[in-house]
RNA sequence: GUGAGUGUAGCUCAACUGGCUAGAGCGUGGGACUGUGGCUCCUAAGGUUGCGGGUUCGAUCCCCGUCACUCACCCCA
């Protein structure tokens, strides 16, 4: 094991990269607030039995989780998922009592031991939304608005929205019984991970990468046409309401989800260039979890939306942030006048001018060199001559002009030529 | 967890079918009027060829193992 290698799955940003996560997390916090979210910051690590909640048959928290014993003794996971800790401290803060909806947003690493792969790591970023406490159909609309508005303004184009509809507890029961009424007469044509999905989850079977099974499933019933009269109004009305924000969709009835909790609303946003792991933000109505997680009936919808992957598409998409704007000055000295460098930089910086100074003990040539290099704006020769006459010599790198600016002057004078 | 591919300098890559001190470009340091960058030129540093074993007179190259990376499956953001 190597010492000088992350663990596997992890990534290091370095500053040059760690720019444009800047903007990204800059512009959906800006989205956010004209959204009126919040922010909610969630350890990043829980009680393992808050996940085990979430549902046997994800995959997600049976084979996929970091756990571990603290020294107590505590079973800890680290969170493969942001929506569990939310409602957690949504109940724990006892805001089911108060004003609803409540309207939250997160930002965060989230953890899953998988084999990485392209747009998935071990340790990965996701920005979430969750409201709390809203049944109405605006609530989905919104959501879904809120993530095509932040994709779209971070930069991305060719993305396509599916939406679907699962149902509720009192009609999903029937398309689960249509459905394994349909599948098993089908059973030996099915892929053996279906044939599985068969009896646990088989829903699953819906959206099959199989060929075969996808074959299978092409005339296989659809979750919407066993939709109970409110679970079908409030598609409908989700759907209206999309059109009437001007946001384009595409009704997909494949479209299942990898958690357990959803009901009625799921939909997933996936852009072209991203290769196998195309979805960059997947989400949807979950109006059971709540209860399940020990609230009183609750009604919630949200997302996740993964950073990394969204970073991906706009690499592969060619989108050019220009970030490298360099330095305002670089202040150059000869030996023996450190001093008086030092303090001018200190000025320099005080006065908001972004400002930087040798330290390699470099010849006054190579200095310049440098200061060429980091593209500074201005070198400011400190030197004999310029101590002996309170000036430094402030040279335009682009123009290749310089002249002598008294000392006290210069931030003032970088100030104003950077304007 | 399964499958395939790939591991040579900080980065991108060379090295005929196994054969001399493993090379180049970029980058980095120093220099070409000892107070001035960009272009050009010179020069230096930097590799246990991922690691361990095997075959061979001889392995970067062939074989086995191992680790890592990449892509895909599973699953998901």
């Amino acid at each position: 094991m190597l010492v000088t290698r992350g663990p596997r799955g992890t990534q290091d940003t370095l500053p040059e990269d760690a720019l444009v996560w800047q903007v990204v997390e800059d512009k959906l916090r800006s989205v956010c607030r004209r959204y009126n979210y919040g922010e909610v910051r969630t350890p990043i690590f829980e009680h393992t039995e808050l996940f085990l909640r979430l549902g046997e048959s994800t995959d997600v928290v049976t084979k996929e989780m970091y756990t571990f014993l603290d020294k107590g003794g505590r079973s800890l996971t680290l969170r493969p998922e942001g929506t569990a800790a939310a409602v957690r401290a949504f109940l724990q803060h006892g805001l089911v009592n108060g004003q609803l909806p409540v309207k939250w947003y997160y930002v965060g690493p989230m953890f899953r031991y998988e084999r990485p792969q392209s747009g998935r790591m071990r340790q990965f970023s996701q920005f979430g939304i969750e409201v709390f406490g809203a049944a109405d159909e605006a609530a989905d609309a919104e959501v879904i608005c809120l993530a095509i508005d932040y994709l779209t303004e971070v930069g991305l184009t060719g993305l396509k929205l599916e939406i679907n509809s699962l149902g509720c507890r009192e009609c999903r029961p029937a398309f689960r019984a249509a459905l394994i009424d349909f599948l098993e007469p089908r059973e030996n044509l099915l892929c053996e991970d279906c044939r599985g999905r068969l009896q646990r989850n088989p829903l699953r079977v819906l959206d099959c990468k199989n060929e075969s099974c996808k074959a299978v499933m092409a005339n296989a019933p659809s979750p919407l046409d066993s939709l109970c009269g409110t679970c079908r109004d409030h598609f409908e009305g989700v759907q209206a309401l999309l059109k009437a924000a001007g946001v384009s969709f595409e009704v997909n009835p494949r479209i299942v989800r990898g958690l357990d909790y959803y009901t009625r609303t799921v939909f997933e946003i996936s852009h072209e260039k991203l290769g196998a792991q195309a979805t960059v933000c997947g989400g949807g109505r979950y109006d059971n979890l709540i209860e399940e997680l020990g609230g009183p009936p609750t009604p919630a919808v949200g997302f996740g939306l993964g950073l990394d992957r969204l970073v991906l598409s706009l690499k592969e998409q060619g989108v050019q942030l220009d970030l490298d704007r360099g330095i305002d000055a670089y202040v150059v000295y000869q030996p023996g006048y450190g001093e008086e460098a030092f303090k001018l930089l200190q000025k320099l910086r005080a006065s908001g001018v972004v400002a930087d100074i040798e330290m390699m003990g470099r010849s006054l040539k190579a200095q310049m060199k440098h200061a060429s290099k980091i593209k500074a704006a201005f070198a400011i020769i400190i030197g004999e001559r310029e101590v002996k006459n309170g000036v430094g010599t402030v040279r335009d790198m682009q123009a290749g002009e310089q002249q002598e600016v008294p000392i006290s002057d210069i931030p003032r004078f970088v100030r104003e030529a950077r304007k």
